[in-house]
DNA sequence: CCTTTATCTAAAGTGCACTTTAGAAACTAT
DNA sequence: ATAGTTTCTAAAGTGCACTTTAGATAAAGG
């Protein structure tokens, strides 16, 4: 039980106290660990130990995950975080900048599909060639294996209408 | 080899012309029927045979999987076509426009988390209490079993900022 | 008629993001 | 010292949306 361990000062955060914290099951933050999201050492019994600024860094993970990034570009992201030093303010604002632009992308192209199926409800089609929601569509098909209902697909084009 | 079979007016289509009229897989198609989002009958043979509406169906699913419905959202809104009867243009009309309807609360809950993240930009948190993405978030976890990278999380209060 | 192509079923595999399980070792509290 | 957590690893399981594989049957074309 890990109640009352005067702050943890002794020597970092174990990964209870870190999931206490950010309210992340044990088991996703040893995941996160294996897909190198953080990078706890290890105390003498083996056990991983966590410094505070792992609780920023999952924090980070676990609001990219709510916006639909997958783990493979949040780990991209946080490749601009420094290595060495903790991150500081400055840094977590810098890589979440370009974050924001990722999410711009996302909800403009969402917005242009909305417009699109607006035009196919008029029509009331929504299926046929004349529909620019399956021409482009088509040919984007198959991002990868898996679902691909990440939004960020490629943009279609305005025109062609 | 289907290649010209007169426009298949013989007794409806075989999965494979409605693969290549849709774009889909094979496979795709089928297990889209296991899923209940078509309803092919079969040939003396054995074989499905599709009608030309279900070119339709399958057109309207791939269109909702790009906007990021799951195929329970999607079986659940073509509930709405008719069973027995071919859907006309107005059905079609009206179950679209309901799906605009999520689309447009989409939309609007990512550009909240946004405007948010413009504020923890602002303040270079980004994972403290103080951030309004993680209060809410953490209380919302688990959607679910599997990734929950869809957007349609529960949208997010507009005040507490 | 015979070969080629298409289709069939059932089962297993894929990729992501995890969780669950099992058995063992470490740590904490009394 | 001992009981009761916690943590450890490795492996398997989960859910979604499919694909791949294998072996068998059906349909089409020459």
């Amino acid at each position: 039980m890990s109640k009352n361990r005067r702050l943890a000062i002794r020597s970092g955060l174990t990964i209870g106290d870190l999931a206490a914290r950010t309210g992340l099951a044990v088991s996703a933050i040893r995941y996160y660990e294996a897909e190198g999201l953080v990078h706890p050492w290890r105390n003498a019994g083996g056990q991983r130990r966590f410094e505070r600024a792992d609780i920023r860094r999952l924090s980070f993970v676990m609001v990219a995950q709510k916006f639909g990034f997958t783990i493979a570009r949040i780990r991209e992201v946080m490749q601009g975080l420094p290595d060495q030093r903790t991150p500081t303010a400055a840094d977590w604002r810098r890589i979440s900048t370009g974050f924001r632009a990722d999410l711009d992308q996302q909800i403009a192209a969402l917005e242009q599909m909305r417009d699109k199926l607006d035009g196919c409800i008029g029509c009331g089609c929504l299926s046929m060639k004349a529909c620019t929601l399956y021409n482009e569509s088509d040919q984007a098909q198959h991002y990868g294996a898996g679902p691909r209902y990440l939004m960020g697909d490629p943009a279609p084009e305005a025109g062609a209408d």
